[in-house]
DNA sequence: GTTTTTTCTGAACGATAAGTGAATAATAAT
DNA sequence: ATTATTATTCACTTATCGTTCAGAAAAAAC
């Protein structure tokens, strides 16, 4: 009965992630969104109220593929600590761009408070994978051991993202991706 | 001879360096600057030559006050991985703020390229000083290998700075510093 | 083919962005 | 006190920001 849309949510989310990933929140602004997306000012407005709402439902949907892809890896049978190795080691470096959801922090003072939880609540998700790998690995392990060293992977983890948008080589994440490995190794 | 200046060079940059970090490049309107800094727009732009020339001003301070700190801390006779461990317990979480260096790895989209040299070139000498620490303390060790522990312990301090901004609670570094000095212990 | 419903188009909105210019104010040298 | 020099003031420009609206266009229902 009416018009169909020219667009698809799920393409427009894709693009418009692209955007903000390379530019931030303030630096992504309407216009270049618009031409990326391929989409009009006033149905991106409709669909997803505003910049604001379009940031959002960009990270929520990042987020959603990345929590796949950390699950694949961490939470993968058996556990274990190889599941953290692998994880690491599967990091791909080949483009410097680093990690939307990892950049999204330092842009804590710009967004809804809303659309920066989403980004806290999922360190804690990841957190939680890598103490259930290091908890399976070692049963023994004082919880208090196993939740710091599940947070200072996630700290790591992240560490890596920036690290990677900032290096100025290539395969810039072999050296640490090496040595996170043996320390896994070592660690308990 | 000529009017002198109501405001003073060093105070601007310190100030504007706060609303940077605070709202990052784009984030950081000329407005908020100018009541901030307690500069008139003009006078800003003559001392700094607008938002860009500010901005780079206040990174190459902000570097040069950091490099002192690692410096201190790293370079500190005599050199090992002791230091390297003072360094990392040095390393206050009382403010969730981050580091505006670190910040500006994720701005690098925005900034001009004269600018985030600054950054590659100072996350390259902190490298650097880990390196000599990792080598006073065990001369033996490979070449090879104490370049990828630098790098590996570069990128976990440019995770500590977003972890912690990211983090919901006080005390957030306390776990990871305290895995990184064990880690260490064992390391070489 | 007409009606109904929804999308798309293009221009416009007010607000504010970064950057500038002409007049004024304040100091030091003469 | 006069002059030369530089800083400040503040309104202004030009451009662009995010946002919105009225009208044209496209499909489905009848």
């Amino acid at each position: 009965m009416a018009r169909p849309k020219e667009y698809e949510r799920s393409e427009v989310l894709k693009k418009a992630t692209q955007v903000f990933w390379e530019k931030g929140f303030e630096g992504a602004h309407l216009q270049l969104l618009v031409e990326a997306c391929q989409i009009n000012r006033f149905s991106l407005y409709k669909e997803f109220e505003g910049k604001s709402g379009l940031f959002h439902a960009c990270l929520d949907m990042y987020i959603d593929e990345s929590r796949s892809f950390y699950q694949e890896k961490l939470l993968a049978s058996p556990l274990g600590i190889n599941n953290i190795k692998n994880y690491f080691n599967s990091l791909s470096d080949s483009q410097n761009k680093g990690c939307f959801y990892v950049n999204t922090i330092t842009d804590q003072n710009l967004i809804k408070p809303a659309t920066f939880k989403l980004v806290q609540d999922f360190s804690i998700e990841i957190e939680k994978m890598f103490y259930k790998c290091l908890k399976w690995q070692s049963p023994s392990i004082p919880k208090q051991k196993a939740h710091d060293v599940a947070k200072f992977l996630v700290a790591f983890d992240q560490g890596l993202a920036v690290f990677q948008s900032g290096s100025k080589s290539k395969n810039c994440l072999n050296a640490p991706k090496k040595i996170i490995s043996q320390i896994l190794d070592d660690l308990i």
